[in-house]
DNA sequence: GTAAAATATTTGGTTATCATAATATATAAA
DNA sequence: TTTATATATTATGATAACCAAATATTTTAC
């Protein structure tokens, strides 16, 4: 059997990875997501898609910026945010097909 | 562009989602998943391996079982858990490499 | 049967997350 | 330079997640 125990900097390390997911574990941010692997797009184009507020997307985007899943650029009076790394979507590709035949169950989930 | 606002069926789907990605989003929780992928476990062994109390880690069991990541079965005086589907491996090391260039702007995340 | 060990559940207090509203900043147009 | 538009940030209150302790359940050993 492998190490169990973890190091300090091990410890860290797993705290940043359920950090890191902890980036797609909210419906508003997880759509943002979606909305951008079909490609680029300004806040306000976010907001209409999404229906959230102005200032509920732009925390949103900062935390998925904080988090590397988007990057932003400047454009004239928009800022223009992406998704940075393409294996984003491969991880939600990956989610879906794990969750289909488990959907209802998750749905119904009461605990935590 | 892809349709972008959602059915309500859709934004159903969406919130499924996002309730997967946060049952990895606990360090305790990620911690187990990655005991698990070494190998079936009880919960005594869990319990000693994480450091975690035992009634914490018998609910972020059932959290993890409730989003389809594990499963259990009884043997003898002991339950054993292992993870119910080796995809989830996948999805962890597609995080990590993700993660692995911008590991120390994650740990530093004050938002959300 | 009773006692002990393993696991699950519940409860209560603390902290973190989230939504909303308000405010601040930055860019562009006039 | 003033105004309008786009975006970012902050503050506050409500909710949800989390941890720890206590209790309940299940199984085995006696």
């Amino acid at each position: 059997m492998a190490q169990l125990k973890l190091q300090p900097e091990e410890v860290v390390q797993t705290e940043i990875y359920a950090k890191f997911f902890h980036g797609l574990s909210n419906p508003t941010r997880l759509r943002i997501v979606e909305i951008l692997l079909d490609g680029e797009k300004n806040v306000s184009q976010l907001v209409e898609a999404t229906g959230a507020t102005q200032s509920q997307v732009s925390n949103q985007l900062a935390c998925l910026k904080w988090c590397g899943y988007v990057t932003s650029r400047q454009e004239g009076k928009y800022v223009l945010y992406r998704i940075s790394d393409e294996r984003v979507r491969t991880i939600l590709q990956l989610a879906k097909s794990i969750v289909a035949d488990n959907a209802e169950h998750i749905r119904c989930c009461t605990r935590m």
